[in-house]
DNA sequence: AACGCATTGTTATATTATAACATTATTATT
DNA sequence: AATAATAATGTTATAATATAACAATGCGTT
C-alpha cells in the first residue's frame, strides 16, 4: 500500500509559498511568471502543482475569477465547502469562515435526490473601503 | 432619459433561443459553431450575446464549468443570487429554486462590514442516476 | 533489483475570452 | 427632419487560460 501523499513536492512547495504570501487572489500566470527565476519554465508546472494544492485544500480557486488563494481556514483540510466574499470595485478577496453557514450549506437537501457532497460559495459586494468612498 | 431595453436584438434572440433549447449547459464555442447558419460568425457576437443576455438573467454562467444555461426561473429577473447543483459524474446542471435558502443567503451578514448584493452558490455531488450506478 | 506511482520536464496545442476600430440601428431630444 | 446619445453589429487580430501527449526521473514498497 502507498501512502496518501503527506508532504509537498518541490514545485508545490514554490507555488504554494508564492501563493501564501500574496495574501490576495494570484492568475495562473502571474504565478508563473514570478516562479521563474526557482526554476519553472512552462504552465503545466504551475497547473500540476495548482492541481494538487487545491485537491489537498491548501488552495482554493476563485472560479468567478479565474484565480488561486491560499487557504486561511486551519480546518480546510479539503476544498469541499468553500465561501469567499469578492468586492467588485476593488476585487479584495476574503475567505469566509462562518460555521452557521458552512453547517447550513452542508446540510442542504432539496428534492432532487442528489447528496451534495461539496459546494462553492461566492458573495459579491463593495467591501467596507470602497462603500465609502 | 433613455429607458432600459425591454426587448432582445437579433443576435441576442439567436443566441438565447439556442440556450433555452439545450436544457443544459453550453460553452460559448459549442454555441458559436451552432448558430453559424444564423450569421453569427465570430465569437465576439456569441460573447456580447450573452453578456447582455447574463445581465438581465435570461443566461446564468456556470463558472466552474466556463458554460451557460437558459434560467429556469421565472422570478430571476437579475442574475443576482444563483444556485446550481452539478453532477461531477454525467455533469447534470440544475437550477436550484429553493425560496428558503435564497433567503438565507440573500440575508447573509458576516462581521467583515461588507454588504453583499450578489451571489453564486454552486453544489457538487452525485444525481440520482450517477449514484445508482 | 523490480514494481508502482507521483512528479517532473518539455513542446505543442486547445479552449476561453477580449481589444480595437469601423459601421449601422434604435431611441430620445431639439 | 435633424441631431445626439446609446446600443448593437461586423470584423480581424490577439490575449489569457488551460490541457494533451510523451519521455524521463525520483521515491517508497516488495
Ligand atoms: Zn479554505
Ligand atoms: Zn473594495
Ligand atoms: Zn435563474
Ligand atoms: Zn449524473
Amino acid at each position: 500500500m502507498v501512502q496518501k501523499q503527506e508532504y509537498l513536492s518541490k514545485n508545490q512547495k514554490i507555488v504554494l509559498d508564492h501563493v501564501e504570501k500574496a495574501n490576495q487572489p494570484l492568475k495562473a500566470y502571474s504565478i508563473l511568471y514570478n516562479v521563474q527565476k526557482k526554476g519553472l519554465k512552462a504552465p503545466l508546472q504551475v497547473y500540476r502543482a495548482l492541481d494538487k494544492l487545491v485537491e489537498i485544500g491548501k488552495i482554493h480557486k476563485i472560479e468567478s475569477r479565474n484565480a488561486f488563494v491560499a487557504c486561511k481556514n486551519s480546518n480546510c483540510v479539503v476544498s469541499n465547502a468553500t465561501a469567499f466574499s469578492i468586492c467588485e470595485s476593488c476585487e479584495k478577496v476574503t475567505e469566509i469562515n462562518n460555521s452557521k453557514l458552512s453547517k447550513y450549506l452542508s446540510n442542504f437537501e432539496d428534492n432532487s435526490g442528489m447528496k451534495y457532497s461539496k459546494y462553492n460559495l461566492e458573495f459579491f459586494g463593495l467591501c467596507k473601503k470602497c462603500k465609502n468612498k
